[in-house]
DNA sequence: GTTAGCACTCAATAAAGAAGAGTGCTAACA
DNA sequence: TGTTAGCACTCTTCTTTATTGAGTGCTAAC
């Protein structure tokens, strides 16, 4: 059944209202708006509708209407105002992002942390799993002391480097780097194997002569450093913003909320699984929409952030579901726009693997 | 005044069972747990003296007592009962803190989340502030796509690396890498001067002929890599932890609590400013004697761990001022004297600088 | 179709009373 | 003289009972 135009006005100033006040919303508020010209008894015959159509909710006979997840998702479909960011707003956004930036996971980590002071709500971004990626180049640099450093670079120009302890010569070293990229550059992370990996073993400790104990250990090191690869990486920004929100002013609930945000594969599933899309890489989840028992009350807004035409990895904003979903959704938005232009700087070039 | 020995007994069962239950304790409870053979009228004198003497305070005339800073403070000082670890969890300790670690701040890291797991409290760390360290060695790698990663390498065996995005030949990376450890190595970070840094540039351009702009590019980079090596480092672990005890059922405190854990400063302040030493290391601050308002209900324990006999930094444990003080002592201090065992192996060598 | 009016519902707030934990003091006891 | 039983007193906490007020749903009139 369509929504007549007035019970759409209607609906959209009760969640409108609602949003700015998080109390329930009587009739005569809205009547009082003067924005319809119409008496509460009016407004309250429409709101009983919506009511039956399963757009509003009361939560006792004698509060006002509060929207439910049906409520929020017509909203936000058919009836939210675009926000629009200003230009002093969208221009710091840049500066921050810009600022000093030179890898990606730093990029992101800012922009994260960019999304959760603009919105006052908490932030996850994940970064990119590699596992797709194709290997550029393998570098190995002896830091002295015994220390070994292993570089990873991706075509797409992502950095993973780790550090590990083993006592190798400058030579040693260098030579072992040549087999390195010889036989791993150009391959895509996963269809390297443990085989692959057994044949250097094989050739370094044959033919380059380098101790048995020595390129076991950096070999290993080598296959769980390209298996971390594939790792989705996840990262949490604000996530005490919840305890300024009336809906967590229960100690209990905003503990379970935190709870839920610590766990590293909860993050991993609810914004891999987030496909619901409105437009171009945004997508929202409202309530439990999100299948998390903890996120009933919360919505999720998400965009992807592209290198070129490849998704890298997305960004979500997690918030009571009376968010204000205009605001993140431009603010998401532009960042996403911004992250493709700073990756397009960076690297130049228009980026697949 | 001295405190008799039963006055003694009897704070100490008070700070006892008030570290328990979060509720003050009256005379009957104590009399109850029958350690003493006194009665409650007894016991009940005894309070009122220790009262008087500035230990116990009453939060109001038909409530029973709870401890008093100084309360706290004597009860730490003279009357805790050491804490013995289980063997099961030294050993748990032990390997979550040596597995794969290759660096200190991994190990740092992974030592605060041990410490936040052991006792349940919210885990602050810094990381060693560098200015005073030698640097040992400067790699330059060129990772290809206009990447460029500076690694420094300070004598105690710490790591610093980040990327620059800047077009430069493999020949000038190691011309100019060369040149930089000619220059910087064995030097003290602080007292390399923007001059030093000129004196490299001008020479880069005139007698190694690299393009002014990414030697301005690269030796910028570099002042400012060295530059930041002395900002300590701070992580904070479990902040969320502070939700279960009663201390924070009201939102708006863990709120206030949150506030002053994300800012950077004031941790290095309170943590730095530590120096209430109890036994090797070990630092306890009680409510007000950390001098900041938050705090005001919470202690602070702390230890340094080291390098050798150099202090590279401290671990500290935020809590209600009813923690578990032995506990918490015992861990922090078992993780630091760890800390210097998996350190003395990973760089086997007596370490300044 | 719209609206004024009114009875009704129910959470939230306030006020009053009861219960209970704990104290401080006094007087008796060993 | 130190210890303890006993009791009046205090003050919080819990429970109960009213009171208020926001908001609804329905009816009847415009």
């Amino acid at each position: 059944m369509e929504l007549s135009d007035r019970k759409q006005k209607i609906l959209q100033a009760i969640i409108d209202e609602y949003i700015g006040t998080a109390e329930p919303v009587g009739s005569r508020a809205i009547s009082k708006r003067n924005e319809l010209g119409l008496s509460s008894a009016t407004i309250r015959n429409e709101m009983a509708d919506l009511e039956d159509m399963g757009y509003l909710v009361k939560p006792h006979t004698s509060a006002g209407r509060i929207p439910s997840d049906s409520g929020y998702r017509f909203y936000v479909n058919s009836l939210m105002q675009r926000y629009q960011m200003s230009v002093e707003a969208v221009e710091e956004l840049k500066n921050a992002l810009a600022e000093r930036v030179s890898q990606l996971d730093v990029l992101i980590k800012r922009a994260s942390i960019v999304a959760s002071t603009l919105t006052d709500y908490t932030t996850v971004v994940t970064s990119p799993a590699l596992n797709r990626s194709t290997i550029q180049k393998l570098d190995l640099v002896n830091l002295g002391n015994g220390m070994l450093m292993l570089i990873i670079v991706t075509r797409s120009g992502l950095i993973k480097n780790r550090v590990l302890a083993v006592d190798i010569s400058e030579e040693d070293t260098s030579r072992l780097q040549s087999v390195f990229n010889e036989r791993l550059a150009g391959r895509v992370a996963d269809e390297i194997t443990l085989e692959m990996i057994k044949e250097i073993e094989d050739f370094a400790e044959t033919e380059l002569k380098i101790p048995t104990k020595n390129v076991i250990a950096i070999l290993n090191f080598l296959y769980e450093a390209i298996d971390d690869l594939d790792e989705t990486e996840v990262y949490i920004n604000n996530a005490k913003s919840i305890l300024q929100y009336p809906e967590f002013s229960d100690v209990k609930k905003a503990r379970e909320m935190m709870d839920f945000l610590e766990n590293k594969e909860n993050l991993v599933k609810l914004i891999g699984g987030s496909k619901d899309e409105i437009t171009d890489g945004v997508g929202i989840k409202i309530g439990a929409e999100n299948d998390f028992e903890a996120l009933e009350n919360s919505s999720l807004v998400t965009v992807d952030y592209r290198f070129g035409k490849r998704v890298l990895g997305k960004i979500g904003v997690i918030g009571p579901k009376r968010m204000n979903y205009a605001k993140v959704i431009a603010s998401l938005d532009c960042i996403s726009s911004h992250i493709d232009n700073i990756l397009k700087q960076l690297y130049d070039t228009e980026g697949e693997g």
